[in-house]
DNA sequence: CCTCCAAATAGAAATAACTTCTATTTATAT
DNA sequence: ATATAAATAGAAGTTATTTCTATTTGGAGG
């Protein structure tokens, strides 16, 4: 915790009660959250908390880069814990939604693609974790039409 | 165009002329579109045509397997031609939108990853094109906050 | 402590991107 | 030719997110 309240300091941004409990979100569950996951996950605390204040707040945790954003095909942002400063990529669960960090990436910058001068890429890898294997496989969880992302194989 | 005839015929789909011209509009400029590109460029030859068909007929495309949806962090949807059955991935311009696809993966899909079962992975990557490298810098299109992928380096 | 002010919040309203609905039309198998 | 399952049109609805204006608050400086 001590090292997100450095990064908001960094970033210029305060540490108030509301997004000191959304990181702790993120903290405890270690997985992907959309904002009204997140929203909904406040009411207990911060019965007058809005939606519109969330998304800010997530906004700005992702400048200050204490979040980083995740793709998923259903027209919904998804957030998730950004734990290294250094370059990294994601690997999220299909079943329960996990996501890890993936430390090596095998994408080489520098390459030349068909002309190219290449700024920035980006790479998430969808998986069943091993927790998710062992479980029984009709416990799916299920998720709606074009949730996943493409390039099956 | 016989190939996608055949791909529209296999997942049940009639040869209407709208169907014809969307294809016909990805295969003529190679790149990706929204529906509301689409819904712009019908607009000539079927003046009477609404942005529901439009997103209707992309989503058949993607079902039988013409059409691939592409990720950009923009909340639109991008759909792109599926060429290859084979698996590929995409670099997009920065400055003029263009998309290619880039042939060789260097994505393990075998490689276990902290004890994940890889069953997907997507890889975008941004960069500058030839033409727009040359082009004035400060011509630069403007993107959007959050407009681009994240992972810069 | 106290005070100030930039930053954060709340809640209402607006926007953008689809999606759904009902009625009508059309491609194609027979 | 004709029947029919699928496609289309246009209006209306939904959902996720953003913008707005006013009010409140964290924390630097006195």
């Amino acid at each position: 915790m001590e090292r997100y309240c450095n990064k908001l300091k960094a970033g210029g941004l305060k540490l108030t009660p509301r997004r000191l409990a959304i990181i702790g979100l993120f903290v405890d569950h270690n997985t992907h959250f959309t904002a009204e996951d997140i929203w909904s996950r406040l009411q207990k605390r911060f019965s007058r908390c809005g939606l519109p204040g969330v998304y800010r707040n997530l906004e700005s945790l992702v400048e200050c880069g204490i979040l980083t954003r995740i793709q998923q095909f259903d027209r919904k942002k998804h957030y998730g814990l950004c734990a290294g400063s250094h370059h990294h990529h994601h690997i999220t669960c299909i079943r329960c939604g996990k996501v890890d960090n993936i430390e090596d990436c095998a994408f080489d910058s520098a390459k030349k693609i068909k002309g190219y001068t290449v700024v920035s890429h980006f790479i998430q890898v969808n998986g069943v974790c091993g927790g998710c294997a062992k479980a029984a496989p009709h416990r799916d969880r299920v998720w709606g039409k074009g949730m996943f992302v493409c390039s099956e194989k």
